[in-house]
RNA sequence: GCCAGAUUAGCUCAGUCGGUAGAGCGGCUGUUUCGUAAUCAGCAGGUCGCGGGUUCGAGUCCCGUGUCUGGCUCCA
């Protein structure tokens, strides 16, 4: 046979000859694609586009456009800067240097020279240096033994290891220049696509991810096929730096740190709090709609609680150590999660299943000790107040219960001023039963429960196997922010260990005592890691029934402060919040601050305005919108609500 | 916790070869009473994160340590 079929996306079937490379499938369909083509994905695997087909196939070029296509481009880039560093810093040993979700890595030993901030333009210029060569990326099938020789002569102990683990006949190195990798592939066809480069940053990583090994060098990289792209996405990060949460709460005054109180140990300052409890009081209201009933319990805990719980056990050692009080043996824990408090709500006297679901729901303080490295803003730290509530229900009710929290969590994140919103959803690993509590039964039912009940509120979903908690499935939100960072929110959890060790029953229709399932829920995590996202999502533009000050009124001169204040007091009468501007400046000099503090409204207000009962308004980032009385400002104001 | 970098006035930053500290903004006082993004002037702010060391002399060099930043590891 001298012919091959090959099957396209679209499902047409075309001829070509055998040993054909998908680069001249696509030269045969346009020299457009065949200069755009990256790599291919034949028979449900990702090739070069170099490399021959030998059979019938399937096959999807891959361009810059597609996931898979900037992937290849990344990680070949990484290639070229191995090939750079090698040029520059020669000895230089390598571990891995994979494509990620923007841009790619390379980790690196350069021996006793310590790489630094400085070196990296002049590995940008070489590497760009070379990637002019147009050099071609050549895939090589070697034996185990010449492979092992190779890096053994080359002295390369990261490249070696990394043999151990791979088969003889399974091993293929990639040749770009002169540089030879140990590499899987696939690869873009040379290196003349590649036309920016920025190196990010310099980290430290272990080799092998396992913090007892080896600390190398990461170094991150991205490139681009146009300069114009990188140009882009250099400002995408300018953007994400401006909306910092760290930056903006600084600058708006919404909350601090202080060495003294502690690191991790946010204050929030007035109108950060303003913010924050107008955002509980929504979400209290909502959720009492939906039955939830609020309690109150305290920062800390016996050690007892937690050693019931189990929690003492697993993470006792890397926690707050225990308080000790005067009286020997007695012992505190400050409270890592309020589940624990709540089982002893439930548990306080008998419970019957007419009670069930029973919706337990608090905005309970809790403290972790997070390593010191980990701690960044407001979106990991040790003290935090989770949006949290346990639900106590028999498994029927599951499905019921997930579908309720899915709305809640829609309806806020929707009003929130976010659209992009998705689920991961987390089962079992099947093939390993014995990791798991509860029986197969509840099992089953939960993880359809929690299936189907996404699929009803019409869901975006990923489903992953082998991530659940062994203690029951889970489902975490997801969402994006306006410039399209992905962020995880909170969680629900069905749990059938808690139930159990805090010996939870109720008593049945049938006159028995059952045991319930337990559904953890907090739907946006934390109150202090939800709002760093909506700091940046919203660049500090609050939504408007949120933001700690509606309106500024600035008066162009002092002898107008006597009508601000009715102003003031007429918007206060319809609930609109906002403070008068008395300072001695010009109203150039209030707008800017007023502007600069992202108070949504600026009422200007001049002789005219106060002659006729009316103010000038103007709109925080959208200028003056002219003059008008104060009953048509609260009718447009209450609209944008 | 680990690796790398940073740490100077409230904030953003400058500070040369080691010779005793500087700007802008902000603050205060005065001035300006103004029409849609900074009125003008003067003044006050610093144990150069902290603790040691080297030196005649340290913001600057060395050691230790705190905090922050970027990653790694971790995240009930």
């Amino acid at each position: 046979m001298n012919t091959i079929n090959i099957t396209l996306p679209d499902g047409s079937v075309r001829q070509y000859p055998h040993g054909v490379t998908s680069m001249q499938i696509a030269q045969s369909i346009s020299e457009g694609l065949a200069r755009n083509v990256l790599s291919a994905t034949v028979n449900g695997e990702v090739w070069d586009a170099t490399r021959p087909i030998n059979g019938d196939a399937s096959l999807k070029l891959h361009t810059w456009n597609d996931k898979e296509g900037k992937a290849t481009y990344w990680h070949s880039s990484a290639h070229l800067m191995a090939e750079a560093l090698e040029a520059l810093f020669p000895g230089v040993k390598f571990g891995i240097g994979p494509a990620i979700d923007n841009g790619y890595y390379y980790d690196v030993d350069t021996g006793d020279t310590t790489l630094t901030p400085a070196d990296l333009p002049r590995i940008e210029e070489k590497m760009m240096e070379l990637a002019k060569n147009k050099n071609s990326y050549i895939r090589r099938e070697v034996s185990k033994a010449d492979a092992i020789a190779y890096f053994t002569d080359k002295g390369d102990e990261y490249k070696l290891e990394l043999l151990e683990g791979l088969e003889d006949g399974q091993i293929t190195f990639y040749t770009q220049g002169n540089f030879t990798d140990l590499c899987r592939g696939p690869h873009i066809p040379d290196t003349s696509s590649i036309k920016a480069v920025k190196l990010m940053n310099l980290a430290g990583a272990y080799w092998r991810g396992d913090e007892k090994r080896k600390q190398m060098t990461r170094i991150y990289g991205i490139t681009f096929p146009k300069s114009k792209e990188l140009t882009d996405y250099l400002e995408l990060l300018e953007e994400a730096k401006k909306r910092d949460h760290r930056k903006l709460g600084a600058e708006l005054e919404l909350f601090m740190f202080s060495d003294k109180v502690g690191q991790g140990l946010p204050i929030w300052l007035p109108k950060g709090t303003q913010l924050r409890e107008r955002l509980q009081n929504f979400l209290r209201a909502e959720q009492e709609k939906l039955g939830y009933q609020m309690v109150v319990t305290p920062h800390i805990g016996s050690k007892t609680l937690y050693v019931t719980s189990g929690h003492y056990a697993k993470y006792g050692a890397d926690s707050f150590q225990p308080i000790h009080t005067p009286k020997e043996g007695e012992e505190f824990l400050l409270k890592p999660m309020n589940c624990p408090h709540h089982c002893e709500i439930f548990g306080h006297r008998p419970r019957s299943y007419k009670e069930l679901p029973l919706r337990i729901g608090e905005f309970g303080t809790v403290y972790r000790y997070e390593q010191s490295g980990e701690l960044h803003g407001l979106s990991r730290v040790r003290g935090f107040t989770q949006d949290d509530a346990h639900i106590f229900c028999t498994v029927e009710q599951v499905k019921g219960e997930f579908l309720n929290v899915l709305e809640l969590t829609q309806m806020v994140i929707r009003k929130m001023g976010f659209d992009n919103f998705t689920a991961q959803i987390s089962l079992r690993d099947p093939g390993k039963p014995e990791k798991y509590i509860g029986s197969e039964e509840n099992w089953n039912a939960a993880e359809a429960a929690i299936i189907e009940a996404t699929k009803e509120v019409d869901m975006e979903t990923t489903t992953v196997l082998g991530e659940a908690a062994f203690y029951g499935p889970k489902l975490d939100f997801m969402i994006k922010d306006a410039l399209g960072r992905s962020w995880q929110l909170g969680t629900i959890q069905v749990d059938y260990n808690l139930p159990e060790r805090f010996g939870l029953e109720y008593i049945g229709s049938d006159n028995q005592a059952h045991r319930p399932v337990m559904i953890h829920r907090a739907p946006f995590g934390s109150m202090e890691r939800f709002i760093s996202i909506l700091i940046e999502h919203t660049a500090g533009k609050f939504p408007l029934w949120l933001t700690p000050d509606q309106f500024a009124l600035l008066p162009i001169s002092d002898r107008l402060v006597p009508y601000c204040e009715s102003v003031k007091a007429e918007l206060a009468r319809h609930d609109i919040r906002g403070f008068i501007d008395e300072r001695a400046e010009s109203i150039g000099r209030k707008i800017r601050d007023t502007e600069l503090k992202r108070v949504p409204y600026m009422l200007i207000i001049g002789d005219k305005e106060a002659e006729n009962g009316q103010i000038s308004v103007r709109r925080q980032g959208q200028g003056d919108l002219g003059t008008m009385d104060i009953s048509d400002f609260i009718t447009r104001f209450t609209a944008e609500l």
